[in-house]
DNA sequence: CGGGGTGTTGAAGCCTGTCAACAATTGTGG
DNA sequence: CCACAATTGTTGACAGGCTTCAACACCCCG
């Protein structure tokens, strides 16, 4: 079941039969796995599958000519890297492992196909992408409103909910897998790793947060997002209204 | 013609027949008319029609608890507000216009249609929803890694460029109709209006660009990309090859 | 045991924010 | 068409958040 965390995402905020969920399955070609820290897409290329994160993390990022990096997304399972690149010539960014990475290359015309033959499915899709979208908007906020302290408070927050909708986390204050360092956050706040590694300094000492070998604590919910301003509205999960197993809203 | 630009948009990318040109204008149910300053589509709201800007300039716009506005694009005639929408349940954020703004209100299931009757309007709308989504990872980049001088010019240059593509601006030093307040600037980019200003001064000493009451003029086009780090693909014009009047690559 | 990546700390400086006042421009009503 | 008000733009002084640079500690892995 190479689709279980795209289902488990999915099933948020839709119903998908085992018709539906078989086709999801069977569209995929084969997987690729990536080391940690090597491009799975790049910058330029044209990618002739969809690439579905099966396992690991990974990030959109852009490059500037200085040769600093500014991440646009994390990538955790169940996310599409590239959903859609047909309509395009070619990729503006790359994608990149954080964490060694299983991808499945997807059949893009047969996915079309499938949503063709289900609004249901299609629209369930729909709402990933758009999701994604939401989420990049906030990720401008971040970089253009919060401060240091609220950003990483806020990235922290999205990660969680994110990771809690497709099982990799839950709604405890038990430790979840966090496989970034320092310098990833910096490179998706516009922060520095010094800087960073202050913040989280702060962030633990004022008890929200525990973060220590890729393991991430999240002590006081509330707490934490009252400080990063993070209302989970943006991340459009009502529809269904229910699946939200142990997402506290 | 309330389509014009975008048609003249989509043309930069794609031959359009008659007759889809046509249907999409018939798509159209009304134009509804606002004054600067007010909201076109409110956080909170669900749309039951696709908004399309036909004239003047808009914002979408986050707000957040101290006050404080973060914009995450500027929309201009041919942009759509939200294409899409159907699929949410709400929107996240405010649609709010900075000049009076003429909007055409679509039906979203005829324009449903359209795109599954034409592949090539489906391929053409699939690639303005793709590059509004380029323009906003670009915007992160901008709050992120870029100091305010060339945030601020990268945001003009990226103006430039899709006013050029509406037939709103050329490619020659001339002005064009620029109709932002230092505020709105600051708001896109992250900063005060006072660091815009100083920062509008220096671009303005340093003989890059001409701006006064309203009308911008790019008076060295490539030195301002130079300092912006502006590299045009990521707004992905190739695909047609042709259509790109005046606008320099 | 060694080495590279990662995390941590300190000092110094700069970019940008803040506050506040004033100038210029635009819009409005008489 | 003028006068006034409101908005927008401009300037200066000062503060502060974050960066930069550099050194060192830690940890995991071969």
């Amino acid at each position: 079941m190479k689709t279980r965390s795209l289902l488990r995402k999915l099933r948020n905020v839709t119903v998908l039969t085992r018709e539906e969920a078989g086709a999801l399955e069977d569209s995929i070609m084969r997987i690729e796995r990536f080391h940690a820290g090597f491009d799975i897409i790049s910058e330029g290329s044209k990618p002739n599958a969809v690439h579905l994160m099966v396992s690991g993390w990974a990030a959109r990022r852009k490059m500037l000519e200085n040769g600093a990096n500014q991440f646009t997304a994390f990538l955790i399972p169940g996310d599409f890297c590239d959903i859609h690149v047909t309509v395009l010539a070619r990729m503006d960014h790359n994608i990149t492992a954080i964490t060694n990475c299983e991808i499945a290359m997807i059949d893009g015309e047969r996915l079309d196909e499938l949503a063709s033959r289900s609004s249901n499915l299609a629209r369930a899709l729909w709402w990933t992408t758009l999701v994604d979208e939401a989420v990049l908007r906030e990720w401008v906020v971040n970089n253009g409103q919060r401060r240091a302290y609220a950003a990483v408070a806020h990235l922290l927050c999205e990660m969680h909910v994110r990771l809690c909708l497709v099982g990799e986390a839950d709604g405890s204050s038990e430790p979840f897998t966090f496989p970034v360092t320092q310098e990833h956050i910096a490179n998706a706040t516009g922060l520095t790793p010094v800087h960073v590694n202050r913040t989280l300094q702060q962030l633990r000492g004022d008890g929200l947060i525990r973060l220590h070998s890729r393991q991430l604590g999240i002590l006081d919910l509330e707490r934490l997002r009252a400080v990063a301003g993070f209302e989970i509205e943006y991340l459009h999960l009502m529809p269904r209204g229910a699946g939200d197993e142990g997402i506290e809203r």
